[in-house]
Order: C-alpha cells, then structure tokens, then sequence
DNA sequence: CGTTGCATGTAAGGTGTTACATGATTAC
DNA sequence: GTAATCATGTAACACCTTACATGCAACG
C-alpha cells in the first residue's frame, strides 16, 4: 500500500487554496518547472487569484509531491541553437492521477471560500477627510488605470485561449469573464473620480483634519 | 519627551493595512469596543476591505496603544432600561491627534496596495474539466447571488450614510461605489452562468478528467 | 565581462486565523 | 434557566512574504 492519500476513506488533509491553485496549473502542462510556473501564474492566475512568491511555488511542489499529488524528474533544457548539447536540467514537475482525484475532490467538497475584495483605494477614499484633496484624485486615477491594465492583459489572454477553444472551454470563460470585471472596476472608478470632483469642488472643503462623527453605527449584524 | 511617534523625524513604523483600517474606524466615532469595532468592520469595511477577527482587533488595538495611536479608558456600559445602575465597564478607545497626523502621513505617503481579487467561483470554474456540470452551475450561482447580498448590504449602508451626508461625504462615496461594484460582479456572474451552459451543453463534455493542454505558456511576463 | 533570464532553494519573520477560555448581562 | 449578546483576551499555528544565497547560460 503506498503512503499517499489515494487509500480510500482516508479524509484528505485539507491543503490551503494556492495549493490547488498551483497543482491547477499543473493540470494544464506537462513537465513544467517552478520558474514556469509562476509566468503562467501571472498570465492566468492573476486574474481570479493572486500570484504566489517564487519561493511559495518551490515550498508548494515540495508538500504537493510529498501527497503524492505530484512528481518531478530531471529535464534537460533544451536551450535554442545549442542543438541539445547543453544539459542544463530543470525539474519537470507533473500532476498524478492521484492528484487529478484529489483536485476533483476539491471541488465537489469543499465549499467555497468568500471572496476578499481589498481594494486599497476606496480605502483611502473612506478616509478622505484625511488626505489632500489632489492625493485622493491621484489614488483613484492610478486605480482607474491599473483596472484598465488588467482588463487590456485579460483580453490578451482571452485571445489566446481562443485560438484554441475546445482545448481551453473554460480558461476561455474565465479570462473573458476577468475581461468585463476589469473594465468595470475602471468605468466604476471613473465615475468615483467625478463624484470626488463634486464633493471636493465646494468652496472650503473639509481639510485635512475633518472630525467626523458615527458612521452606519445602527446597522445591525445578522448576515 | 513622550515615547510616541510625534517627535518630527522619526520614521513611523511601518504598520499593516489592517491596523490603519482599525484606526480608520476610530476616527468615526468615540469610546468604542473592540467588540462595537467589529460591528462597524462588518458594515462599513466589508465592502473594500476584510473584516479583521475579534482577536486581531483586540491585539491591533494594544499595538496601536503602543504607539499612542489610541488610548481607551473605561466606559460603564448604559444598558437600556437599567438606568444606569449596573457600572458594566468595556474599553471605550479613542483616536488621538497623534493617530489621525500618523493616518493622514500613512495616505499622503504609503503607496496604494495592488488589489487583491481572490475569486474562489472563478478559480473553480478554470478547473471546470475536473468539476461535475452541476455543482459548477451551483457554484457560480452561489457566487451571483452573494455578490446580490453584498450589493444590497452596501445600498442601505449608503442610504444609511446619505442620510446625514455633510458627514458621510466620502463614506458615501465609498458604499455607492460598492454598490455598483457587486451589482457589476453580479450581473458578470449571471452572463458567465449562461456562457456555462453554453460550454456544457454539447452532448457528451469532457468528463471529470479532462486532460487540457497547455493554457497561455506563450504569453510573455514583461510588466 | 556584465547584465538579464532561467533555475532552485533556505531562513526569518510578520500577519492574521482558529481554538480556547472566561464572565457578565439580557431576552425568551 | 438557558440561550444569545456583549465583552476581552491568550495561545498555537498556518500561511505567505521578503531577504538571502547560489549557479549556469545567453546576449550584447
């Protein structure tokens, strides 16, 4: 009997999601090394999911392949013209059939978690009375143009999944589905930084000390 | 000499988003709870933030105390019908002008956080070809309409906040963009839903161990 | 011959979570 | 009386980041 999880009814132990954000990866290429790992990260991942640290990916493989979920062996780069000659190796990491299982049975039973929305910019704008008047329209600009950013990236990738849909149905709906959500957190900061406009426009402004009082105290708490 | 951070010069510690959050909170009202805190967290900061746990507000707080953010002392807690007579204490905590110069330098200075947009729905349907059709429907519909329950949340914390908008200008700001932020996620996540179901359509899907290749390797990571 | 990219890790440490523990008060 | 709310913490620990360390190969 091997030692990894794949004994029936042994429960899994329940790993954190950017394990099975990165074994997810995994399930899409072959003999992948850490390094690649993380541009793929940064070209998909990113979008729905934050792009874990380089040593985070490394540390991951290591626990993902003590499970049994992944192996690894030495591949050589085959680096450009040098026609093979070199043998710089990598470590080509792969997804087992155990681990396909247990991503499967990641999904049917683990509920999912809440989604985290921190946006560090309407943050600040919370705290307005706080900041100068031109830092607050700074802080939303930059975010209105960073959201753009996101949206342009996502559409690239889009792109490319398309040109090979029936291989990538569902990378294909979930870059377009970061495409419109990218372009609505621009066109939502947009109208955010015109409705700061009205509100800083009236003569004598708060300034930046502006005590304010009770904020939604009475709401109550029962959801 | 106080051992505070006033003294002009001295390089404040850098603190965690969270801490100016909590101090953020306190600039809106006077002598609150850890617990009232965690009240606010959940009607206010939910919306563009995480709400911190009970403890880590608590520890925040002594930090924040440490550096002569906030000071507390205690408050006989007035319940209801009592009268008065029962002298139950809680720590009132206040912010001190030491913490609001500290809270305007942290936006004039610190730059803004890259968003992080963890999306578990969307992580989920990427592995679609490991996923049963049901529970992936299931799983999109779960996010639509809890992007429904938080968009409705933040309309009645803006009219809430409307209603006394002279001192809610930019709380105001912030729920209506939170508003439309969900409604957004919302509708994204009905479309998605019908995309979906075009994908699953199709007699005979994938199955649930779909091998895809690979997804986006050719994209470069220059930005 | 120095910079950039590919490649792989360890160490240290902060952040923030869950679990645990306790107690008073109020509402049913 | 007993459940829920208010109230305050400590302890343990998982997670994930930054900093550090190393080395080869390719490009100009």
């Amino acid at each position: 009997m091997p030692t990894t999880d794949t004994a029936r009814n042994v429960p899994r132990p329940s790993l954190p999601v950017n394990a099975w954000a990165i074994l997810g990866l995994l399930s899409f290429g072959t003999e992948l090394s850490g390094y690649q790992l993380r541009q793929w990260a940064e070209n998909i991942l990113g979008y729905f999911h934050s792009v874990p640290a380089m040593s985070q990916i490394y540390t991951e493989l290591q626990r993902l392949e003590r499970h049994g979920y992944v192996h690894h062996r030495s591949v050589p780069v085959a680096d450009a013209t040098t026609g093979g000659r070199n043998a710089r190796a990598k470590r080509g990491y792969e997804i087992t059939p155990e681990g396909r299982e247990a991503l499967a049975a990641w999904i049917r039973d683990t509920p999912v978690e809440y989604p985290t929305a921190r946006n560090g910019a309407m943050l600040r704008v919370w705290l307005g009375a706080y900041a100068e008047p031109d830092r607050l329209r700074e802080i939303v600009s930059e975010h209105r143009d960073r959201s753009e950013e996101m949206r342009a990236a996502a559409e690239l990738s889009n792109r490319i999944a398309e040109h090979d849909y029936t291989r990538h149905r569902y990378a294909t709906l979930v870059t377009s589905w970061a495409e419109r959500r990218y372009a609505a957190e621009r066109d939502i900061a947009e109208e955010v930084l015109s409705e700061l406009d009205a509100v800083l426009a009236p003569r004598g402004g708060q300034g930046a000390d502006g005590r304010e009082g009770s904020v939604g105290a009475e709401q109550r708490t029962n959801s």
